[in-house]
DNA sequence: GCAGGATGTCTAGCGTTGCTAGAATTCGCT
DNA sequence: AGCGAATTCTAGCAACGCTAGACATCCTGC
């Protein structure tokens, strides 16, 4: 139980990330519709139960590249809000990462926040990437605003809304960038945050 | 070709309602998973080839509910607004009776926003329910309001991704008058909508 | 009243899906 | 070399959306 064991420890965790960055490729070419796991199992050159020894089925392989995006949107949220020129420009360059992200990456976003996931928000044993997310949302307001995460959660609602609308076409999709410019300077802290009476 | 088909249209119309009434029922109490074309057919009491008699496929069938949804989430939203006080609460009332619609009525809420649906939005053929709606949301804005429609767009849009992602556990199902009560006040019609220069 | 034809409905089945039991194989160890 | 265990595959189940072709039903014209 040792070195020979511990190859195929690496081997089979080698293979598991197989797994996943191969249903993300699969997903982002040509749609979520067409991973099947008899396709995936053919791209890892493996057959089918062997995913089912990795995962617990098809749901827990879509949550886990759910869970890569949520690393990367992580990322790309900050770094656009690190970039801006300041805190007033933060909130603008937060929204406009976080729809850019959405179009360039459909079936990622798709697996992020519709497609029925195993991942647990909002609670305990939230993984960090999720939290981090959230997290980027509230540091567009100040730490004077006492309703930080109420301001992140519905902003976040509402490009997530914005996002799926127009990706499924339900509002045009032109015209991104007039919805952003409403939703932040709706959003754009007054001078003093509205208190609660 | 009189009589004798005429009540033959009757009943296929007939057939047509039971059919899409049915196929909510099912996804209302027991989700649209179970809605399969098997147990559906099974419910109206005809073989599965009927249903394809009727409607191109299964994703025609939801689509047909969205529609009804629409046509019912227009006059939902419609008398929130009238019983409204005055224009400055018709916001607020339109936007709890979106959400209270999404809560209440997920099934149906799903057919319309988040599965794969046939419906044609923001065109020229789309149908008049779903042009209803969306005339509610930009009812809600003063006609001085140059951009009204800009603003429909983004309310609904924060609107829908709160409705989704508190329903699917993205964000805590609680607190749902708190984000009201923000998105209410961000989007009360400041004195002078401001004007783009 | 009764054959003929059109209309409508059902039975049966195709190809695909997610998932799994049990056979077969491979591989390290003594 | 051969045993034992871990791993992988073959084969198959039940259910899915959908459809072709057999079957029944009903109106029409004689």
């Amino acid at each position: 139980m040792s070195a020979i064991s511990e190859r195929r420890e690496r081997e089979r965790a080698h293979r598991h990330q197989l797994i996943i960055t191969a249903a993300r490729e699969l997903a982002e070419t040509e749609g979520w519709e067409a991973v099947t796991t008899r396709r995936l199992a053919d791209r890892v050159e493996y057959s089918q139960p062997v995913l089912y020894s990795h995962f617990n089925g098809k749901d827990a392989i879509v949550s886990a590249v759910a869970l890569d995006g949520f690393g990367e949107l992580a990322t790309h949220l900050r770094r656009a809000r690190q970039a801006a020129p300041g805190p007033a420009h933060a909130l603008r360059a937060v929204c406009r990462a976080y729809l850019d992200f959405a179009t360039e990456r459909p079936a990622l976003y798709q697996a992020m926040f519709i497609l029925p996931t195993e991942l647990t928000f909002a609670s305990a044993e939230t993984p960090a990437p999720l939290r981090a997310c959230f997290d980027e949302f509230v540091s567009c307001f100040p730490p004077a605003n006492e309703r930080r995460e109420l301001f992140a959660e519905v902003l976040w609602g509402a490009l997530h809304g914005i996002a799926v609308l127009s990706e499924s076409g339900r509002i045009p999709p032109a015209g991104q960038e007039e919805r952003i410019d409403l939703l932040v300077t709706r959003f754009a802290d007054s001078p003093a945050s509205p208190g609660t009476p």
